[in-house]
DNA sequence: CGCATACTTGACGTCATTCAAACCGTGTGG
DNA sequence: CCACACGGTTTGAATGACGTCAAGTATGCG
């Protein structure tokens, strides 16, 4: 509930408002709300016909669907710097919900839609990331179409290596999951056990080092790729 | 390489271009081109730098990716009034190849970035086409992630019921499938035989009947939609 | 200390894949 | 007109990967 400190927010530079002028973007600001989540916390719930936008300044989110029996499943990670909400629906699909304590910037649907009327650049940078997310649900998908678990696990913690090193185009050597067994089986469309076992496996083969129950130690990055099939 | 015909444009009012003024589409349409795919003809490939950007008139395309191994995932179909098009990436991550004779409007993306900067409501409706595109994503990603290869397939004929009668709310009783099995199978992460063996069985328990190769008839769509999980 | 939550490990069952063969409609050439 | 080849499809039997069920082992918190 407090108002916003764009000035020292450690995101302004990469978020979508990066692109709007001091001006308008302090127009937005008035309009926003920071608030806190802590893990487990809910951001909104598919269902919501009130659900916020938001831009997550610090932490990491995950967006679910339930299905029909109750089981979950995850459909995309958000990072620092990301845009979370569906515009132009009239309620939300799924669940957003905070896999680690998080601070988000949020605000109304009406505050955005009207922002993307009167601030053309806000609307292209949303396309923009809208077409990143987009990419990043089509590798998602090609992943857990036809791919091995093995494959599936050693690609998604490449992509964690990548996400840790902000670097971006070199991996960490060592990090800490974001996810729990759970989150990681559902995020890959497999069940708790397989994805412990694969854990096992690789760290058989010598890929990786489990440093307690989070911590991840890329032993060989290459020949993570190369399981990862891609 | 005719030049544009907008009055006459089936999806004038449906596609992106539905949101431009008059004069905003005739200028657009100055620097469009119409062009024609007959089934198995790219648009572009995975790679291609210069990658054009279209309207889908009419016909069907299919985006998919190409994995080390070889083999494709179908990650989305492109209908009628669809968008095509990787804004702000410097190559193509995916094939775009018609599966039906097809109609295109198309442009190139220095073209249609320029649209996107001068008439802010494209920039939106594109925005919104994207968001949709995503949702479409997610939705097969939920399917292929956890679902059966029955659950899949009923949802798979239930999409097509649902686009064959362009009234989306009320599902078509007959239609023709726009895509083989081979395609069936690998958009669904499935192999030939298993849908093969799926359509058998959904026949066999009075849910379907397949006319012919590609003809197929609802015979009990609420049995459909039970099975397909959602 | 004791309970709760997450993770690991093993034995067994199931469903989809794989490999192989037959089938069908269509077009081609003898 | 028939023989034949070809692409797409169907069907069958055997294999194997992942899921299910069920213990058992950390780790953390009141």
């Amino acid at each position: 509930m407090n108002s916003l400190a764009c000035a020292s927010c450690p995101v302004r530079d990469s978020a979508a408002c990066a692109v709007l002028s001091e001006a308008e973007r302090d127009a937005l600001a008035a309009a926003g709300r920071t608030r806190v989540l802590k893990r487990g916390e809910m951001l909104f719930a598919a269902g919501d016909d009130e659900a916020a936008c938001a831009t997550l300044i610090s932490g990491a989110l995950k967006v679910s669907a339930i299905d029909r029996e109750g089981t979950e499943q995850i459909l995309s990670l958000v990072h620092p710097s990301g845009f979370i909400g569906e515009l132009f629906t009239p309620f939300a699909h799924h669940d957003v919900v905070a896999l680690t304590e998080s601070r988000l910037c949020t605000f109304s649907r009406v505050d955005i839609e009207r922002a993307i009327e009167d601030y053309p650049a806000l609307s292209r940078a949303l396309l923009r990331r809208s077409q990143e997310d987009l990419l990043a649900t089509r590798n998602l998908l090609e992943m857990t179409a036809h791919a091995s678990a093995e494959a599936r696990l050693a690609a998604l913690l490449h992509d964690f290596a990548v996400a840790a090193s902000d670097s971006s185009c070199h991996l960490a050597s060592e990090f800490e999951l974001p996810l729990t067994r759970g989150e990681i089986a559902n995020m890959l469309g497999l069940t708790i056990e397989t994805v412990s076992r694969k854990f096992g496996e690789l760290e058989e083969i010598g890929a990786i080092k489990r440093k307690g129950k989070r911590g991840i130690e890329l032993v060989n990055p290459a020949l993570l790729h190369e399981l990862s099939g891609r």
